[in-house]
DNA sequence: CCTTAATGTTTGCGCGCGTAAAAAATTATT
DNA sequence: AATAATTTTTTACGCGCGCAAACATTAAGG
């Protein structure tokens, strides 16, 4: 705040009576110098607001302080929330995330992990596309910084892997389903953008044997990230056509059941449980707007905030360490059944 | 590709036998030296790909390529989608772009504004909170890097504003809803996040005015970014008391509406402009999922791409140009009228 | 008080690149 | 072909800080 400011380290140094390398600890990290002088700097740097230049600090450095954050689509809300709780376990952990979004095109992925390795990041988070996503790439860059994927697995790719166990959860929903009324079809995508939407599949396919009813699968043609309008148009035609045998429909994802609850409403049709209703509709991924839809959505609940620490943590331990585990590390949360009033 | 990996710019310069300022020269800005020169520079590229140290880079640079995009809030889709606009109009110009949301809270905005100082970014596009900013910060900022305003304006401050009109927008849709219905009332916070808000409400007033109808605005009291589920609980509260004057609501912006269209269901409302509906609900800046609700919410639609790209154009000209117009610009881009179901 | 260990200071090198100035080489112009 | 204009090369310095080694100081423990 003084008039005659501060340019460098060095001047910092003589004006606050702290040599320069003990200044350069703190910067890196205030716990490692003693608590009196660590003050005596804080009390310096509350006059003068000085701030170490980014660029020249980590030139030098072999690892900096930077973290990737790369999700397929900021846009999708569940990657938003998902990306958000990322970004804050790594300010909380003392590192400075950067959040890339994909924006729906697996080229920028490998284009957002190569202009990540400029940046020398200490590690890499990263929620990859799956079958779409550029896998040389990824292992070229989990091989230079550690790298935790999350939400979709590659298998054997990068040093660990956080997500939601799709089978528990659609197991769950199904269970529900089942035990609440007709059994349900599945709702999904053609050509899945994702990989947790072929997990998911199998999931039924099992919960449905399982509980001894026959299985139904209904495929939307499109792809891309438009859900919501694919549910609609697609999801739409089923239900005016009657292609769906039982009146119950799990879509693979909630924004799949927006779009056919959506048609649902334009077709007249009554959606929910209640006696006077024509079919019941189920998501998976607890979408911010769940609570919001016509009726509300009876869907999964992922659990984002443990998903993201643990892909987190992990990936810390691994940047401590120095090492990845020997054993690549596969964690899955469980998923909540969220009941609402769709199905 | 080539086993021996290029260290620096130095060896990359011996191995294409290019001389290193004439790199510096070409990575700094590709047209700025010979056509030949940088055919060869390319060739060599692609056999040994080498890429710049960006810190080594930028440290002795006075003015770097980057360019920090601030928003209030990255999970509100408004913000998602003009965000994701900005970014792509500075890729296109040849800036990094670097996109911080400050997640709603305005602190963070200040805290945003200062982190990026110190990567000394070419200029800063930023969309303020408006009254709850840290006019002071922005100030500061504004003074050292060129910045530009968009979204929601904050007087003389920063070096240009581009923005949605709101008066002709609200003047649009208060014309159409007097003109097919009962003139609307409006539902907004009571404490707007928002100065967008309070321009929205006047020009209501001075729309109703002008049509000759009495104007009625209802409060809701929560304060906030849960603009849905303020609008489901104290919107819906409204609707089952009967307290709109008219049988049409004007909501301040789509979010608040999405909330009220759930409340109306859950009432068991008809909403919509048929003989049988009960209600009509409007909203403003086409969120989307606006076209999922049910109905599908008739609102106004702001011109996100168009804004984008005069901010990142207005900016760009100061960085150029090396000095900010002698008067601050202000952009207003007019709104369109989106006609749906729900009104 | 003395010994150890922990922490700070001095000194000095080097990182990878920007950038400036002067010399050399290449193109364009007449 | 000669001259001028443009581009590239040579040479050299400096940016702000990381980092290492040797030395000086402080805190802790008996």
């Amino acid at each position: 705040m003084n008039p005659p400011k501060i340019r460098n380290m060095e001047e910092f140094a003589a004006i606050s009576g702290i040599s320069r390398p003990t200044l350069s600890k703190y910067f890196n990290n205030p716990d490692s110098v003693r608590k009196t002088t660590r003050q005596r700097i804080e009390a310096a740097l509350e006059q003068h607001d000085y701030r170490p230049n980014v660029y020249a600090m980590n030139q030098n450095r072999q690892t900096t302080r930077n973290v990737g954050v790369i999700v397929p689509n900021l846009a999708d809300p569940f990657f938003n929330e998902i990306g958000r709780a990322v970004e804050v376990a790594c300010l909380e952990a003392g590192y400075s995330p950067i959040l890339l979004s994909s924006h729906g095109k697996p080229e920028l992925e490998a284009e957002n992990l190569v202009s990540l390795r400029s940046l020398k990041p200490a590690g890499v988070l990263l929620a990859p596309f799956g079958r779409a996503s550029d896998r040389k790439t990824i292992e070229k860059v989990s091989k230079e910084v550690p790298t935790v994927l999350f939400d979709a697995n590659i298998s054997e790719t990068g040093a660990a892997f956080v997500g939601t166990d799709n089978f528990q959860s659609v197991g769950l929903i199904v269970e529900y389903l089942c035990r609440s009324g007709e059994p349900p079809c599945l709702f999904e995508m053609e050509i899945p953008s994702n990989p947790n939407a072929l997990t998911r599949r199998q999931a039924y396919l099992q919960s449905m044997e399982h509980h001894g009813f026959a299985a139904h699968i209904l495929q939307a043609k499109g792809m891309g990230w438009d859900f919501e309008e694919i549910g609609q148009s697609e999801g739409g035609a089923l239900i005016r056509d009657g292609a769906f045998p039982t009146n119950t429909i799990l879509c693979s994802n909630d924004r799949l059941a927006i779009g056919m609850l959506s048609a649902a409403y334009k077709l007249g049709r009554k959606v929910g449980h209640g006696a006077t209703c024509d079919i019941r509709i189920a998501g998976h991924d607890d979408h911010p707007f769940s609570r919001f839809t016509c009726p509300s959505l009876t869907t999964i609940a992922q659990d984002y905030a443990a998903i993201a620490e643990r892909a987190a943590t992990a990936l810390f331990r691994i940047i401590d360490t120095g090492k990845s585990p020997s054993e690549r590390e596969e964690t899955l949360f469980e998923g909540k059944l969220v009941l609402r009033d769709s199905a």
